[in-house]
DNA sequence: GACCTGGTTGAACACGCGTGCAATCATCGG
DNA sequence: CCGATGATTGCACGCGTGTTCAACCAGGTC
């Protein structure tokens, strides 16, 4: 049969082998095999390359569809600083978007570009949404704002991606919701505990940096 | 020549092909191809094999070196929230470990079980850290210390990791303090500002996490 | 000098990878 | 009915990988 146009919701197989890849690169990492995608999803690895005219093809073709998707539900799933609460209520939803989920850690995981575009998305995001939080008096205001937002972004994703099996061990899909909720259950108290109560008893370390940083800023 | 046996001061061949690998890793990655440390080491492939038995047996070798290495020189420098002064202090001996430095981190970024085993050490070694600390009264005793110290680790090492190239991209050995210096001055303003004053301004959220946490507790 | 031991090498092998190519097959427009 | 079109496949190529093996060569020992 050819392309099946609009049978009862079934995709084009263009589509099918883009949604196969996006699984098989969260459950295996970037590096999966073309053929791995291809036996996977019933198809020959030429087809693919047919469809997407090379491996690195298929990888921004998905990168692409992926990002949009989840900028599409503007969510902050992955930033657990941004907020807390929305995570909490969000975790239900998130079994449903496993598959991006899992394509993005991986993409984190294995750097390059897109990598670094989607932190600098979510740094900005966070950058935004801490002024907000800091003109309505819910968060204390920073000396250097941006570094801040950056910092507690890098902080989040960094140990999620930590927790993350290695780039070329599996990861599977379904257990991932769980595996999610677990790890930020037991992060869950350790963060809100160091965002409300500072680690530190007094501002002698602060008080420090700051006069040696002044120091240095006067006379470079 | 045979095995330059005590010449003065060079190395004998298994502990050159031993070095080489350990810089090759730290500038390439962990996947660096056996014939690249090879020709970077100016021996053949075959000889690698002959003295380790495989690649894992060499990848093993290196792990077992560098892991005590490191622990001889008892260094929390990849832990910037174990000690700040320390670190601001330990950042000039750094050029002569930067291979080290770099191995630890590319077998962090590859994940597996010597990376595991690893963080344990620097989750435990903190955790050491912090109880001292709380006697001693600089810092704040925790409702979950052990879990605290895990994610002070992680926030650390998984934010340091995040700033690393990509797995298979380069890393110019001789630019890593730099680079690591630079990252850490960057990080250090908002890193102390958070652990000195609070980031929320109230504890509703603690509050409330701590009573539907004291809820399900009494209640399962 | 013969013999053994062990460091050292280059060639070859098997494997998996992405890719290119020719062939097949189903479907559609004329 | 018939070429055109495009989806789809199997095969083979080149490359890079880790590993194997036979050979070579330098000393030390009898």
């Amino acid at each position: 049969m050819r392309s099946a146009k609009a049978g009862s919701g079934d995709l084009t197989t263009r589509a099918r082998i883009r949604d196969t890849a996006i699984r098989c690169v969260a459950a295996d990492g970037v590096d999966v095999s073309l053929r791995a995608i291809a036996s996977e999803c019933g198809v020959s690895a030429s087809l693919i390359v047919h469809h997407f005219g090379s491996r690195a093809g298929l990888r921004a073709h998905c990168d692409r569809y992926v990002l949009d998707g989840i900028r599409e539900r503007k969510t902050a799933t992955l930033d657990p600083g941004a907020g807390a609460e929305a995570l909490l209520e969000q975790s239900a939803h998130i079994e449903r978007y496993a598959p991006f989920v899992g394509y993005v850690l991986r993409s984190l995981q294995a750097g390059g570009a897109s990598a670094t575009d989607f932190l600098d998305h979510l740094v900005d995001d966070t950058y935004d949404y801490l002024e907000k939080a800091v003109r309505a008096g819910t968060v204390r205001p920073s000396r250097a704002p941006a570094d801040r937002a950056r910092a507690l972004v890098e902080f989040s994703v960094g140990a999620l991606l930590l927790q993350l099996p290695g780039p070329d061990e599996h990861l599977d899909l379904d257990t991932l919701p769980a595996w999610l909720r677990a790890y930020t259950e037991r992060l869950m108290l350790p963060m809100l505990e160091l965002y409300t109560e500072p680690l530190l008893t007094d501002s002698s370390l602060l008080d420090a940096y700051l006069s040696v940083r002044e120091a240095s800023a006067t006379r470079p």
